[in-house]
DNA sequence: TTGAAAGCGCTAACAG
DNA sequence: CTGTTAGCGCTTTCAA
């Protein structure tokens, strides 16, 4: 039993237009009228059918977050901040994921297909989703979250994870004594990993230092995974000047409580640094020495650039780059305060 | 340039209809005519108008899963298991939050307004929160998880925490020596804590102890609090025969950071257990007893009965009820296996 | 097997 | 200020 336009208008004994112009420019319609109507749509519990609005309008007023599956809590700032202003900008939001074992594609596909949506942002956060040329394909507006696809130019929130993670290895040589890194990625396919160990490698031979590729290993960003390297491993990379950079806060952790139950102490007999500076970070015996990524700030201009392009779609692409924080902690030696 | 129904039928000199039943219902359409209308699909790069569709077909496919404000990663795999189910039979499924500023109410307005979704599955984990009516009002199928809201009969997917709670108060008082329980909770109005509490209320009781409102506390869920509160009462607390229940791990946790720095030992001086069986459970030491939610299975039974019911408007209330599982760990004594 | 035509519920000119 | 009317793009009888 939907109740249409037609029955509010009949009810309140005008023409479906008035009724019409209520909803939209109140501001057209006679105080009364418009009382009337109002009472009506109130009695009837009048919805606007979505579908047949957006026929009209061809747009929904809804925006779609895509990321990749979820490790961890990464994402819910993102979310955050991207549910955040879109509700500020008037649009609503809808927040999808994909499953590591699908391509992406298959989801884009379908998204895209249904084409109730006035724009996504996507974040690819593995060089090998093909998703890249799908999105081109679409007519969509979209923008790409922390990374680069190919293809025609587009509006993107990028990281700039060279900053961050140049600005932790130089805290680290300068301050912390460190002058050997043993580094603990993500998959090698991953482009935050790929980012942050080759800013690593830059500021490391910068200082007349390397970094071996025996030295650096691709797990999963997973604890576990991380605990059990790190037991293999701690007796022979142990050492006062050396420091152990996990690509992400989980696996450091793994890594800290691999070291306490050997007996290694941090930061004194190695120290230890993550990244994402997420919940985890505070959770360890010591505090996790971690840089920050503006998450929530990161969800937050991506929805603002998507929906500035949605109003406007022939503006040139805007490229919104957002620096990493430094956050010291106790697991790296030197400097001890936290910054705030 | 949208390229509508018409410019393909124009291009493959048919009619509308004869495109349209190409989509929808190929075996009417002859052969060559298909491939004919096919190939100009292909070439424009047809797709159909979602909202033209919808409104003739008034359904759009796709299904939302409505989170409450997202605290820690609990959420992530019910999200996972929802987000298969819901591909497996066919649907899209978006997944939104609401943070906990806004009653809820606003975002169930706004999607329900705009009524792009067959189907809506609501997590309600606060009863201040005056999402109810609102829902019980839209004409939308829904489905309420891990609650009940008030009103006229509904489907649920609910856990059974009583049986949770019960099950570990049971392990703690047989096997665990425990006497005296401190509740470390979450917001009063949680309905996850008021049940989580209530049972163990009732266990105790059963063995004739008491838990007095003095012993328990409402926090917020957060690691920080919990760690803050801990450091403060642990001194008073402490006892062979005590535990500390907190309604959630992330809580637990900083009570057991909280006790490794004050040099109380964990399960010897005092014992420790959380809820949800998060990835946190593993990362404290000694790691946690806990409480798994079949949070993946939560998700995924949530969209199999929305989409039954969507199929099936008439059907009688489903409610499902998953039992949450014991999982042993070291931080409260006795049996020290791991069930796996 | 195909086409013509009637809407689905709504918005937006265009008259009055 | 309000009503009439023409579509938006699609699916679906109903005839041919």
């Amino acid at each position: 039993m939907p109740v249409s336009i037609e029955d509010v208008a009949k009810l309140a004994k005008v023409s479906i237009s008035t009724v019409s112009r209520v909803i939209n420019r109140r501001e057209l319609v006679n105080e009364q009228t418009r009382a009337r109507v109002e009472s009506a749509i109130q009695e009837l519990g009048y919805r606007p059918n979505a579908f047949a609005r957006g026929l009209m309008l061809r747009r929904s007023e809804i925006v779609a977050l895509v990321l990749p599956d979820l490790h961890g809590e990464f994402y819910l700032e993102i979310i955050r901040g991207a549910n955040l202003k879109a509700r500020a900008l008037g649009y609503n939001l809808v927040v999808s994921s994909f499953n590591g074992s699908d391509d992406g594609g298959s989801l884009l596909y379908a998204l895209e297909q249904r084409a109730l949506l006035d724009g996504l942002a996507v974040m690819i956060s593995d060089a090998g989703a093909h998703i890249g040329p799908a999105l081109a394909a679409s007519r969509l507006p979209f923008v790409v979250l922390d990374d680069e696809i190919e293809g025609p130019a587009h509006d993107s929130v990028i990281i700039n994870q060279a900053c961050g993670a140049a600005t932790l290895m130089r805290h680290l040589l300068t301050n912390c004594g460190v002058r050997r890194v043993i580094f603990v990625g993500g998959p090698a396919t991953n482009t935050d990993t790929q980012a942050r160990l080759t800013s690593c490698r830059e500021v490391l031979k910068a200082a007349g230092l390397a970094l071996p590729s025996s030295s650096v290993y691709h797990l999963d960003y997973l604890y576990e995974t991380a605990y059990v390297l790190a037991s293999k491993h701690l007796p022979e990379w142990r050492g006062r000047d050396a420091c152990i950079v996990a690509a992400n806060d989980e696996m450091a952790a793994g890594i800290v409580a691999a070291a306490n139950s050997l007996g290694v102490e941090i930061p004194n007999d190695i120290a230890v640094v993550g990244f994402d500076d997420t919940r985890i970070a505070r959770m360890t015996r010591p505090p996790l020495t971690t840089v920050r990524v503006p998450t929530s700030a990161m969800g937050a201009s991506a929805i603002e650039i998507l929906c500035q392009r949605i109003a406007e779609p022939q503006r040139p692409p805007t490229r919104i780059s957002l620096d990493p924080e430094l956050v010291v902690r106790e697991s790296c030696g030197g400097n001890r305060s936290e910054k705030r």
